[in-house]
DNA sequence: GCAAAAGTGTTCCATTTACACCCATGC
DNA sequence: GCATGGGTGTAAATGGAACACTTTTGC
């Protein structure tokens, strides 16, 4: 293993069954046996640490459909595990609602809002993420990372609803992502349901790389002729 | 020393003579010898992340007097430092405008927009400083890290400009600050120079903890009445 | 009085929210 | 036909940018 006293752990974020979870596994052995922990572990020799979050959650709990991930902090208090000090690069994983991904049995998925007891510093993590997540869905594209490849508006609409906590306007929301270029049509529709309803038209994120769309809420540069230096 | 192939390292930042500057001291010896390097060291066994690169600041370069510090991000190439591996947790810190810290002789401050040749991946580290550093002030309070304890809105109007690179109007900038609740004058005003002028009003900061002051560009939650979950 | 710098009032514009209305389908 | 969900048109509100105008000083 490569270097000493520094792991690497992810909470892997998916919006399932309508609400925003994290992925955990309980712990067998001390310390903090039976609690709740987030994937992760040691640093290899010739990996940085994106490299080895996404090699980890790949060999250890199968999560290979991972839509993005970002790094969050740093977590290095001196006491934040037991016994010899390590410290921990924290990221965040997100999976799209379509992808229901192999996991081992001591592993599970739990709703942010209500977490079990978790192990360590683990729950300020899954807080991070959370917080994260929920302001980069209001400046950037990151609902393609939600978003399974095409999706009708009110599924966009329940996805952006789960991860932000509050309910969000189909209206509004086609509105806003459309007017920033970010979804387009795929031209399908998708079927009503059993009370009838008008067919809902299929859309898809344009494009599937982080980007931001809303650089300059405020003191935006001079827009039309230079004020000079 | 603590933890072995960790560092800490900062990009201490400064609006300095009307342009934002980086304080870097020039390496003696190899690795890297003549290049500019950002100030850092090893960390402690009793200390985080952020007391280790407080605690270093003000041993080795004198600037006790940060008015911000956080947390940029990680930096792991395994081969980002020649010889053994060495990872660092970056930080951006700030210094107020009035401050001249006493640095040692081989330090000095350099324009982020024109820097000499760094080491390692400093100059990367920099730029993620500065672009840290510009998205906050258009979203937070973070002026005051910029700002001495009482300013006259022209000389905000300067720091904002350089720190964002481009010119601020002073009458938005004014506007925008004081719509939320950021500022607050003083009483007190300042004389004006020799050709004259209307005396400027002093301000100050509310607050010289940061806070986010425009959380929601987009997708507020709802306003008035529930929508239902 | 005049120039210079500071501060305010007003208008304009971009964007988002809210809500009413129209559309397409199953029964 | 009518209930149900989907989509659009449009008005209202927010908040920042631009700019003209007033205020206060030195000479």
């Amino acid at each position: 293993m490569g270097l000493a006293g520094h792991e690497v752990v992810a909470a892997v974020l998916q919006v399932r069954a309508g609400s925003l979870q994290v992925m955990l596994w309980q712990r067998g052995k001390e310390p903090h046996a039976h609690r709740w922990s987030l994937p992760g572990g040691g640093l290899g020799d010739e990996e940085d640490v994106e490299t080895s979050i996404r090699r980890q959650l790949a060999e250890k709990v199968d999560v290979r459909q991972l839509s993005h991930v970002e790094q969050l902090a740093v977590f290095s208090n001196p006491a934040r595990v037991p016994g010899a000090r390590v410290i921990a690069t924290a990221f965040l994983g997100l999976v799209p609602s379509d992808i229901d991904p192999v996991v081992p049995s001591d592993t599970c998925w739990h709703p942010v809002d209500s977490l079990p007891p978790t192990a360590f510093d683990h729950e300020a993590i899954c807080a991070r993420a959370r917080n994260r997540l929920a302001a980069k869905l209001s400046y950037t594209n990151l609902g393609f990372a939600l978003a399974p490849p095409a999706f009708t508006i009110s599924a966009l609409r329940s996805l952006y609803s789960a991860a932000l906590g509050y309910k969000v306007s189909a209206t509004n929301l086609q509105r806003v992502l459309s007017r920033r270029g970010l979804l387009e049509p795929t031209g399908a529709t998708a079927p009503p349901g059993p009370a009838g309803g008008r067919p809902a038209a299929l859309f898809r994120f344009v494009s599937g790389e982080m980007r931001v769309t809303d650089p300059f809420a405020v003191l935006r540069p001079p827009s039309t002729r230079s004020l000079g230096p």
